[in-house]
DNA sequence: AACTATTTATAATT
DNA sequence: TAATTATAAATAGTT
């Protein structure tokens, strides 16, 4: 109904295209309203531009979910299947993922490795030393600033004698005394720093250093 | 468009009404195929009639699913069941645990540490520990049944002094060459052993066992 | 259900 | 982009 008959098949053009589908889709909700007025009946209309864009109708007389719900009712299709389905297999992904995760995590900790081959314990191995390295470096760091905040405290005048090192964390500091796991203070040609960490777990042969 | 204009609203003979009902509902589905057709755009059309008998048209490229998700985002409106946001809320959990994990296993590699505080990095220092203990553990007893395998080897009389050592793993040995951050090897009072991991890493007093 | 006079929707044009 | 208009399509009333 226009000035020529056209076939019905995509628009190639994209100007033509956006503008019929404007007056179009204006005239199919403008006919949804009529119907459910003339015929008492509800009706739900839903468009997507390939924009994106929605436009909507729904019968003032009913909610889209009571429509859909009939919908059920009536068809005998679930409409919600197909995207139970979807989130049921996004949840399997999901927990997989996480089950390999947490036995990665439990491998690293150092549990449940009995089962593991040379192979993967030469990468566990890696990744352990990688971390333990990383580590060290990050307590280094922390106990020189210690050091040079030490220092700086004792050459200060205003310095009351009191308990810095505490304060200059806001949550405490690492205990010398129970220092932890320095894999390799053999190796180390300095004297122990004045602050190092808790836990000295491994550490072998200790009276060798000391 | 007919003989006479009509006013829009219920038409009150029920007879006329279900001949309305009927031209119209075709009329629309028609439309409503044609502007998906014309315009590549996703339209979903249901109708009910009085009597409770439903029609629907759904774009032939989508799903009726597909699109009351799309509905769902960008109108805000919610038209699942309780099932569905269920499923919803438990994704969720999981991909924080997800989050969680996955920053805690990057932690024991040594990446991302530089933020930790002190307490952070005590825990992860006790797991790296641990992690290392265990490993250094099983490692021992793989070199240890490497040697008994290898005296056995130089008891039996059918043995042609081949790579027996080599063979008995199926993927190969440890290479005590390339040896990497032996932590301890200052401790060793031994000769290194003939096989051994790359990492001679935390045992102490290997030579108690042999 | 088919027909047809008329209204309505809209394609092409401005 | 929005209005106009000639024409196609939909449909109300009729048969």
């Amino acid at each position: 109904m226009g000035r020529g008959k056209i076939e019905i098949k995509r628009i190639e053009n994209s100007s033509n295209r956006q503008v019929t589908y404007s007056k179009r889709r204006n005239g199919i909700i403008k006919k949804a309203k009529e119907i459910s007025v003339l015929c008492d009946s509800q009706v739900s209309v839903i468009i997507f531009s390939t924009s994106g864009k929605m436009h909507e109708f729904c019968s003032p007389s009913i909610t889209l979910s009571d429509i859909l719900e009939q919908y059920h009712k009536l068809s005998g299709k679930r409409l919600w299947d197909a995207k139970h389905e979807h989130l049921d297999n996004e949840i399997n992904r999901i927990k997989k993922e996480n089950d390999n995760m947490q036995i990665e995590l439990r491998h690293l900790k150092g549990d449940d490795i009995t089962t593991l081959n040379y192979k993967e314990l030469m990468v566990l191995e890696e990744a352990l030393t990688n971390g333990i390295s990383a580590l060290k470096t990050k307590q280094n760091e922390m106990i020189e600033e210690e050091n040079q905040n030490l220092q700086f405290k004792l050459l200060d005048p205003m310095d009351t004698g009191g308990n810095h090192v505490m304060e200059s964390h806001g949550q405490g500091m690492y205990d010398h005394q129970a220092g932890v796991a320095n894999y390799e203070a053999c190796h180390s040609q300095m004297p122990p720093p004045p602050f190092a960490f808790r836990l000295q777990p491994m550490q072998p042969n200790l009276q060798d250093h000391f």
